[in-house]
DNA sequence: ATTGATTTATAAGTAAAACTTACTTACAAA
DNA sequence: TTTGTAAGTAAGTTTTACTTATAAATCAAT
């Protein structure tokens, strides 16, 4: 007779099974609708995993959220450490990291919009997991322009972090609109454009009052 | 005998004093705790209205907070516009307005936090009253700048529009963790630096390649 | 193998909160 | 007086995140 088998030896079943069908849910749900108008019961139906599941594995229904972006997270920090690895001068290592991030939100429009519209406003989130990997990110730049000024290479009147705000503020509000409605982005041509104002300014024919 | 006069001419007897009674009640609740957690039944309670008008009025408890939002916003531009009068030089006017916006977010950081936290995320934002009037205010700054490139007075080889959404998004960056947190906020320090690097760039020395 | 403990799963239920509905009162115009 | 409209009320309904009680499977150590 044939003993009924569990588990299929073909397929390596990763552990908690259900752990990840509700991951693989709600990032196909989230492909359609924000994550506001996806219901618990939805992600159960979609995953096929019991509903109560969620708040085991998750805590709560953006504890399932913050599981799947921080995944992806992660995964992004890597890649962009490894972009900037022998990258020589400051305004070298910024357009980079500036690419990186443009390329970042051109890639992923499903996450793009999470993190730029569906994750700040909930209160907690900048103590989260999740805000510890961005600012992982963010750190990168804040070291890059540290030694910019310490090098002599950048100006010595602005403080690193300030840099490092605009530029990220700047970078995300550029690229908000096309994120929105799922318009065309250009990381190359961004990228170009916004170091041009980040190295030399607005002004027209260059520093007048160099005092 | 007295003819019933509807209107009292010396109070102008706000209209329906229901809907104000709810925006005053929301506003007063948003001072102590987010949005989100802010129940329908507690606006209902702390204005004395029944908790239906609020539909009857606003449509839902978004709309109401919009209607709170949209007073407010629409005062601040008109107070920005008037601030703008009489100053010449584009990068006055810049400095003026990047100043107003420091202003703005340091002096009310009720409003702050929701214009920077709770609001763009809730799908329909984009097409709002609310945004339309955050639209007029931006606009002021598309003109500052276009102006100013025609007038040869900033660089050629950046749009009026990039360069605002750098701008704007540079300044909400820098203000997001004071806003968070409650903390101190310096319009004078901030505007100077912001100009800088806005004006300058970020480069030390000014401009080498100026080909 | 048997036991016992831990992990994974399920079904049914609860509570809270946004939103509705059906009804009443006030009051001005026709 | 009638009629129409806006303001107000009380009592629902529905949806949805989250719980609980309980069962089945898995695994470790005797």
């Amino acid at each position: 007779m044939n003993k009924p088998e569990k588990k299929d030896p073909d397929t390596p079943l990763p552990k908690p099974s259900g752990r990840i069908k509700l991951a693989n849910a709600l990032r196909h749900l989230l492909a359609q609708k924000d994550f506001s108008s996806i219901t618990t019961a939805e992600i159960s139906r979609t995953s096929g995993v019991n509903e109560s599941l969620i708040y085991r594995y998750f805590g709560d229904k953006r504890g399932l959220l913050h599981a799947v972006l921080d995944e992806y997270l992660e995964n992004f920090v890597k890649q962009v450490n490894w972009g900037m690895k022998g990258i020589e001068g400051t305004k070298n290592k910024l357009r980079k990291f500036i690419w990186s991030t443009f390329y970042f939100y051109d890639q992923d429009r499903v996450f793009s919009k999470i993190l730029l519209l569906e994750v700040r406003n909930y209160p907690g989130y900048f103590t989260s997991e999740t805000y510890g990997i961005v600012k992982q990110y963010t750190n990168l730049m804040t070291e890059i322009l540290e030694q910019g000024i310490k090098a002599g290479e950048l100006r010595k009147d602005l403080e690193a972090r300030s840099i490092r705000q605009i530029v990220l503020g700047g970078i995300e509000h550029l690229v908000l609109p096309a994120v929105i409605n799922d318009g065309p982005l250009d990381p190359d041509g961004l990228t170009e454009k916004f170091c041009l104002l980040l190295f030399e300014g607005i002004q027209a024919g260059g520093i007048k009052n160099n005092g």
